[in-house]
DNA sequence: GTTTTATATCGTATATAGACGATATACGTT
DNA sequence: AACGTATATCGTCTATATACGATATAAAAC
């Protein structure tokens, strides 16, 4: 996402710019992928679906650090929420947001 | 969008490659806002939202071949549909595709 | 038929995205 | 402490995106 800095037209929204970004986030295969496999990793009653980056660079053939590098994009757009715990980091899908842009749909 | 040409991964599926195209087009600020000025544009009864180049290249601060590029991003994506009448195009936008893109979420 | 009007495309400059290997960091394990 | 493991970041190369002016195209309007 190249954009202009000085963004004058009044008619751009600042959700327009948020869309765009969560848009932004699912604009490449491996990170809908991503987000899709997080989304449907069964991991018992409860439990909220989760896996590490680990996991990802096994399911998904890309260099670790180029996962790492969608991962990070991911996390900036709020769809994916990150916790370190032991020696892992640990993802989990923000449902709450998607539900957001599924209604702005 | 830039994109390996020979993504070997069988956990990327043809339909993740279609929504990051949507996304992709929905991943810049004057598409998004672009997209929503067709949606909510009152056209009348029975007539769908109906937009021209002119018409956005007023509304929106850019200059007339920006927006014409970043309408062809909406159209080869599927989400504008255009029509040529007398010497102008028309715009409508994909419903359909928008609600295939929310059941998606 | 020339001129205006509407839109698309070309050319180009610059910024960002995408891919990876190498390296840093940080925590467990031995 | 040294080593292995998991992840993030850096450096770099190349491709694509973005923005605009200039130019093409094509249809009205005069």
């Amino acid at each position: 996402m190249r954009i202009r800095t000085e963004i004058s037209s009044d008619y751009i929204s600042e959700e327009d710019k948020r869309i765009a970004v969560i848009a932004n986030a699912l604009a490449h295969p491996l990170r809908v992928a991503l987000v899709r496999y997080l989304s449907t990793k069964n991991c018992g009653e409860g439990v909220d679906n989760v896996t590490c980056n680990k996991d990802l660079v096994k399911m998904f053939d890309y260099a670790q650090s180029t996962v790492s590098q969608h991962v990070k994009i991911l996390k900036e757009s709020g769809l994916f929420i990150t916790e370190n715990k032991d020696k892992f980091t640990f993802y989990t899908l923000n449902r709450a947001l998607l539900e957001e842009v599924k209604d702005y749909f």
